[in-house]
DNA sequence: ACTGTCGTGTCCGAAAACCGCCAGTGAGCG
DNA sequence: CGCTCACTGGCGGTTTTCGGACACGACAGT
């Protein structure tokens, strides 16, 4: 039985499900379907609760946008894969706001540069944006790549963080 | 940690492997190697603890060897696997010493007549043998089938059990 | 009698599919 | 010639899928 709760953000409404303090999902969405999917199955929550808050969780989100930027990475994090993106996941979170790095980049920084395509894959599978910051990776030419949010909502974020540094 | 002990049997020595008071393998061997790989990964114990006795546990061992057949019956035990195997187990511990069932009649008491040898592979994958008496479930010619333990064993049992009745 | 075939649930290994990419090509254009 | 752009093959980790293997027994065909 895990806790959930919608806030407004500028980018739109922002969803968090945790579970004894630790975000499982989370991203730009109203919709509970959007975001249970993406927790691995063996630690999906059957039933969900709303609640109004979510304590240091949502106040985390909240100075984000008030431009403490590294508040979302101290929050705990809980989602499961195997050993390469459970360890790139890590290391994502030390990436810092402002500093956005290149998929090649972030696979090097994971400790295997031949691992491109896999650290996208980290990425596309993150289920905890924002707290996980995949918005951080970028293609090689400049372009933004992917965003499973929106590409708008990816462009704000590192817009935000660029002006902050 | 689990903890675990080997006591002396007519049938030689018997290892038990438990944690909180449950069984999570055992078997007539003093090689902690055949017993543990038999625990479901997901609940497999990384460190062991030797231990003199297990209380209750070893008692009711002793007790079966001493008449009390139906001592092992009612101590906890712990292992997992898919629905079929978890309920055949829970029907298995409700076989009377004295009366062995053949696999095909196991199946049926298990809810699913056709699925002898699913049946079969519930025995087989039994880890916690004498505690889920795997052993009284022979063949329908009358022979005794397998039994990973040596089928003497299952034969000194099974006579054990004739013998009290 | 003896031999084959199938049914059933679960696990295990191998193989294939999936991807929020990237570097190297070659064509098209000014 | 220099540039862009679309296309292609290759990259690695994970998940999914599939085929076989089993502590057997009933049945059909030799």
């Amino acid at each position: 039985m895990a806790d959930y709760t919608t806030l407004t953000t500028p980018d739109g409404p922002f969803t968090v499900i945790a579970l004894d303090g630790a975000v499982l999902a989370s991203g730009w969405t109203a919709d509970l379907d959007e975001l249970l999917p993406q927790v691995h199955a063996s630690i999906r929550p059957a039933e969900l609760h709303q609640v109004k808050t979510l304590g240091t969780l949502t106040e985390a989100v909240t100075a984000y946008y008030d431009g403490e930027l590294t508040a979302p990475m101290s929050v705990p994090v809980h989602q499961k894969s195997g050993p390469f993106r459970e360890h790139a996941w890590d290391v994502l979170r030390e990436v810092a706001a402002g500093s956005p790095l290149t998929y090649a980049g972030y696979a090097l920084a994971a400790g295997n540069p031949k691992a491109v395509r896999a650290a996208a894959s980290a990425c596309a599978f993150n289920a905890a944006a924002l707290f996980v910051p995949c918005h951080r990776i970028v293609r090689t030419d400049g372009s933004l790549g992917g965003f499973r949010w929106g590409l708008p909502v990816k462009e704000s974020l590192l817009a935000r963080e660029a002006a902050a540094s």
